[in-house]
DNA sequence: TTGACAAACGGAGGGGGCCCCCATATCGTA
DNA sequence: TACGATATGGGGGCCCCCTCCGTTTGTCAA
């Protein structure tokens, strides 16, 4: 239904599908990620059966409300990978650890993007994963990171640290510290 | 309600009370925190009502649910505080992440717990919290721990990654110790 | 322009959850 | 045993998720 490949859609159909995913951005961003679907649907001017026509579940709404962001990010980690791998590496998790700590939501929708199989091209998480996996060889080509590390380590200690702190970018960014820089002195 | 300082209650109510705490850990155990209240009040046999009369919201009964392995947690800390006090605070932070990684909605109840402003005595994030608090600061007494890390920086640490990785005391070890000791060599 | 068909819509309803009201049942005691 | 305080639970209100199906709308060919 919400298939990219499918030929060109009735006009209504997409007016509708933008303008809930419009709502959906306003309603995630006010109220988080478990925000009513009703309420976006009631708030978009459709009937809930719309809603759940254009998306068979909440994960693919959010999928979609926060793919210019996470698009966003990943043209961020290209930039990153022409230069240094170790501050390459660093800069990149700390922006991605303050983005999704600044963008109510999207950690949620992150980690229950893990538990989804289909190609990490296709998700949130997929496209952060596939950015992630580059970085991390950049910098473990140079040792810059301990081999034991693996991206999925780093991509869990991000997305736990984003929703543990959602809302509060500052206190985000200084546990993601903490934590690449060992707790002891 | 479920006032410990009350003076004796009839016996139907002890006994519902025990049942509705017994059976919700059963549930909760088995499907997480989100379990629904009116499955725990059915398979205990009682009314929603009288589920709802002994505890004023889900958190209330979950801190009944987890307060023995909290309470066992506790004593934990008060044997490492006895020992080497770097030692003890890792020791602590590694048993600490592996009981919440192994006891399904813990995680969820510590962190909501922090959200609650009562004594810290009463809840049991505090009581984790005070416990994490003395093992910091006899940490700190011979710079064993970076001095800008707070207790609260730990906690919020520990609780992210034992939620990220509920069900998984593996893999929220690994994660804790990469943290501890940073990621890059 | 119009007519006909596929595509899309939305109201309504079933199933479930949370929480509370109040008529009823039970416990402890005199 | 009878009485009053205490506790119970069915049922209802309200909201949520999701689907069915009768109705509307957009499109395109004649």
């Amino acid at each position: 239904m919400a298939n990219p490949k499918a030929g060109p859609q009735r006009s209504d159909w997409q007016r509708n599908h933008e303008r809930l995913v419009a709502t959906a951005a306003a309603l995630v961003a006010r109220d988080g990620a478990q925000v009513s679907l009703e309420e976006i649907a009631r708030e978009a001017g459709v009937g809930s059966a719309t809603l759940h026509r254009h998306f068979a579940s909440r994960q693919v709404l959010l999928e979609e409300v926060f793919r210019d962001e996470v698009e966003r990010l990943r043209r961020r980690a290209g930039e990153l990978a022409g230069g240094d791998p170790r501050t390459g590496l660093v800069t990149w998790l700390e922006e991605l650890t303050t983005s999704a700590a600044n963008t109510r939501g999207l950690p949620a929708s992150l980690a229950a993007g893990a538990d989804v199989d289909s190609p990490d091209g296709d998700t949130c998480h997929g496209i952060v994963r596939e950015a992630t996996v580059v970085l991390v060889n950049r910098a473990f080509a140079v040792a810059a990171v301990r081999p034991e590390v693996s991206p999925d380590d780093l991509l869990t200690l991000v997305e736990a640290v984003s929703r543990a702190t959602e809302g509060d970018p500052l206190t985000a960014r200084r546990l993601l510290r903490l934590a690449l820089d060992g707790i002891c002195p």
